[in-house]
DNA sequence: TTGATAGTTCGATCATAAACGAAATGTATG
DNA sequence: CATACATTTCGTTTATGATCGAACTATCAA
């Protein structure tokens, strides 16, 4: 008699108060790394491994390695058609998830991939540089060309690699909110941080987000061409 | 229902076998009385008494006394909607193997959802209200248009929406057996109210499967050229 | 190489809740 | 009234699973 095979199985796998946070945190269609989705829950690592591992045994996400990190998202619309329908009738959660969505819009607008720009603001600016004709991909990495060697540097940003550094130089890192590529490698970190230096963008306190500044809004307009205030529109 | 359930309460409350059970029962969108919840899911009355009131007291199903006995329906069609969309995700679709059931064919073929008509014949009558230009998708909803809403009058469908009612008239309902569309709210309730008036479907006792009477079958072709036949399994 | 970081696995502890026997409440029928 | 039946409440047993410390694997950087 199987009208109804898997359904209880599936619904206390959601039915757990972590686990449902790491879910809507995935809701916007995202992925996530698995120390993100941690935090968000508010418990350790190995708790969330836990989970994780449990709500893709049971179909509801998928994973994917990149690096040392691995990002969680849902496994299809269907999943999240079905938390959508199951929170239309939970009652409505009046303050904390403005505020959490609020936080959650922050971090998809601009935040820090470990040491360099990455969200939409990070896409966006890696996306001009290529326009610029500044970078090229090239395989796995970029190439930074001597039109963009010389407007980064007059920028003060530091663009020769060290010879003893093995990092790579610049490396092309997939945006999981994104879905497209940004710039990584020590030229990535070294642009975020003489962004940072410049003022022109600023840590949001207690996470990875990052703001901004109206100073770098013009100053992304006036050196690049790019407007930022357009991405975070459209959010 | 003193405080507002989250989801994971929600969630754990569907995700118990026993209650999954008589959730399930109740889809149909018949109200039932407990010594029959207790038998569909295979307890005693106790344990039965037990979930029935933690599943009211979640918002889930509503209860109404009638002499002796208590009777237990859906507390509202967002409820069934979840757990169809539940549904929707748990039933690993496809294969349709002869081995399967003389009741999972019937119940795939055409059955209740809450108070609509849904399974193979929900979903092909829905595409051809489509085709025929009588509905059209617009969002998460439907939109009858003047055509349609004159047919349907015709066949003694009860097509205004009361001004008063908060449901959506024209739903879009995600059919967990055929990954497609069907027609609910209010105007999917009173089409298929008026097709079991008709005497166009039945229900076949024991569940919320329903059968098309050859009345119906003559009707689909005659009013709508629709031929349910070509749905109907091999039986 | 060494160290740092992201993530997983294992094991022990602890809390929750599902199940039913027994008994109580309530409602119809004789 | 008495009896039968539907349902609920109570108390105990038992099973499941969430959690985190500790230890392990892998990737990346210097």
């Amino acid at each position: 008699m199987s009208t109804s095979p898997n359904i209880a199985e599936l619904a206390s796998l959601i039915g757990e108060p972590s686990r449902v946070m790491m879910l809507v945190s995935l809701l916007g269609g995202k992925a996530l790394p698995a120390s993100e989705l941690a935090q968000s829950a508010k418990v350790t690592p190995q708790t969330a491994s836990t989970h994780l591992g449990k709500l893709v045994e049971g179909g509801l996400l998928t994973s994917e390695s990149h690096g040392r990190h691995r990002y969680y998202r849902l496994a299809s619309p269907e999943v999240a058609h079905a938390l959508e329908a199951l929170l239309t009738i939970s009652a409505p959660q009046p303050v904390r998830s403005l505020r959490e969505s609020d936080q959650m819009r922050a971090i998809r607008y601009a935040r820090t991939c470990y040491d360099h720009l990455a969200g939409e603001v990070g896409v966006a600016l890696t996306q001009k540089l290529i326009a610029l004709g500044m970078i090229e991909a090239s395989g796995q990495d970029f190439v930074l060309n001597e039109a963009g060697k010389s407007k980064l540097r007059s920028l003060g940003v530091e663009v020769e690699s060290s010879p003893k550094s093995r990092r790579r130089f610049a490396r092309q890192c997939l945006d999981w909110s994104e879905r497209r590529h940004h710039l990584a490698g020590s030229l990535g970190a070294s642009l975020t941080n003489r962004l940072f230096e410049l003022g022109w963008i600023e840590r949001i306190p207690g996470g990875r987000a990052v703001r901004v500044t109206p100073k770098g809004t013009s100053g992304f307009i006036a050196e690049f061409g790019l407007d930022v205030t357009g991405e975070k529109e459209r959010v």
